[in-house]
DNA sequence: CCCATTGCCTTGCGGCACAAGATAGTCGGC
DNA sequence: GCCGACTATCTTGTGCCGCAAGGCAATGGG
């Protein structure tokens, strides 16, 4: 067979996680500075499975610079390459404030389009 | 200018949809078959912002082509040009059960990730 | 006949997760 | 001392997909 193998629920995920990946991450930094080997493992503990290296690095550099973080080294007290720790700017809390109730509101939407047609009353918003 | 106007919501929202417009559109089939424009108008309606028909019609047809949906055409009763309902296959049947459940574990480890931090001591900004 | 409305489809663009590989710093074994 | 292993960060190339904008087709009314 050529190449078919769509895999399909691999690939949703990752399609999922284009929209919330950046929150996920300002979310966890908000809790205390994170460098991003650590961001990859809170987030597979978290419930997500593992994100690659290749897609957090480069997030990071991009909320960086668009001022979301910002960044200090400090060596790894395991014995390794020093670490790059990442903390929250006041624009970056702004920003994540706004992205939770995003995606709340879709979220919300997005799970009453798909769970609609199998009841039809009764339903709340939290 | 080169590039501007970041309009962070905006685009969050786009990406979100990567992961969940299929599956929407998917769920509205199943209600009952539907054409290209109604499904636009459906999901404005089920509170996702209108979405572009140039993002459905693609899906639609990358759809078929995967053999989730079939198609058949029927004039259009209000006059204008024909329309193409599309209906659920039994493949298409099987993604949407898997899609939701994606989706539940999905939003759920993000929706958890993303309020894990929110109650600590002292949240007083607003 | 002409044009507005309804409805479908295509092209070019831009953004992003991912795989794979490169780089750097530190440590332990030999 | 040198080499391999481990930690950690960063870069490149690829493929996917929503979107804006524009075009085509069919119907019916002025």
């Amino acid at each position: 067979m050529t190449k078919e193998a769509p895999a399909t629920g691999d690939q949703r995920r990752t399609q999922l996680l284009r929209g919330v990946l950046d929150l996920c991450l300002l979310s966890l930094i908000e809790e205390r500075p994170r460098y991003g080997f650590e961001l990859a493992e809170a987030l597979a503990a978290g419930g997500l499975e593992p994100v690659s290296d290749g897609s957090i690095y480069p997030l990071l550099a991009r909320m960086e610079r668009a001022g979301l973080i910002s960044s200090y080294r400090a060596p790894s007290p395991t014995g390794g390459a020093p670490r790059k720790y990442y903390r929250l700017t006041d624009a970056g809390c702004a920003e994540l404030g706004r992205g939770r109730a995003d995606w709340l509101a879709f979220a919300g939407s997005a799970g009453r389009i798909l769970t609609a047609t199998t009841q039809s009353t009764g339903e709340h918003s939290t």
